[in-house]
DNA sequence: CGGGATTGCGCAATTG
DNA sequence: TCAATTGCGCAATCCC
């Protein structure tokens, strides 16, 4: 609904200095043919800037300009799926580390669990000793703990 | 979800029905495209569209047609803006996850650790035990287990 | 300098 | 009806 006034011209397309549209037109395919040069005055063959080469346009009726344009066509579409691949292989390595993730979580709360058993037990057996409670061969408490119950903290 | 199939396979710029070409108007476009309409009446080729709406191709020098191109147009950017937006916060998510596994990893290897003392430490215990060696109060290897030794486990 | 790889952009068909 | 998506081609760059 709401919808701000027109947007007077966008042209934004518009780039800093070169617009050419081919000449011509051979049957169909005519194009407003404009053809902006920058205003620049250096007409010199080795524009300052970096890279900055501005080849000609290459008429585009030419079977050159057609074969140039089918490969990069190719071109495009090939980077464009190798982007999306990659997104995807992205997207794919999140749920895997989220996955694992868990698995660490869980496995750390076993071990803290573990860890807070034994821990009880040396209290425990602490309190004995301090208490001056001597373990006969029998006390029935400290025996249970045989290495069977903690064992299998190390594995997985 | 939803990616539909992108069925066009291979239709190169070769047979075209009806060409708009743009009309000058304010500035200037793009190139035009060629916009191919296929003449073909019949038609039995028509995917299963779901709108299965064929408005008339809307003449390419009307107010209206340049002005739903405009929006059009917004919209497009906006559109592959979120995209990219969205692709960044997945790399990010990555590395965030990245992290937090080597944390967890880390925290996995410390409790590992400790478990593994504590269990030492109740094999020598059991051991004294079934050598019979009877702990008074002058045994001394296990009365330096104070609690003071585990505790650091459970915090952080 | 040549040529594939990227990237930004607009168009049109679809989808929601 | 309109905005959001998506596949696609063009041209400018980038990058070997």
């Amino acid at each position: 609904m709401s919808k701000p006034p027109g947007q007077t011209g966008t042209m934004e397309a518009n780039r800093l200095g070169t617009l050419h549209l081919p000449t011509q037109g051979s049957g169909l395919q005519q194009v407003p043919q404009l053809t902006v040069v920058s205003p620049s005055g250096g007409g010199k063959a080795t524009p300052p800037s970096k890279h900055g080469k501005k080849n000609a346009p290459l008429e585009r009726n030419t079977d050159e300009y057609r074969q140039r344009r089918e490969r990069n066509n190719m071109a495009v579409k090939k980077s464009r799926l190798k982007s999306k691949q990659k997104a995807q292989d992205t997207l794919q390595r999140v749920n895997q580390l989220k996955e694992e993730n868990e698995r660490l979580e869980a496995k750390i709360k076993l071990l803290t669990k573990e860890l807070s058993v034994l821990k009880d037990l040396f209290l425990e057996h602490a309190h004995n000793l301090a208490d001056n409670v001597q373990p006969p061969s029998s006390t029935g408490t400290e025996s249970t703990i045989a290495p069977s119950t903690i064992q299998d903290s190390t594995d997985q």
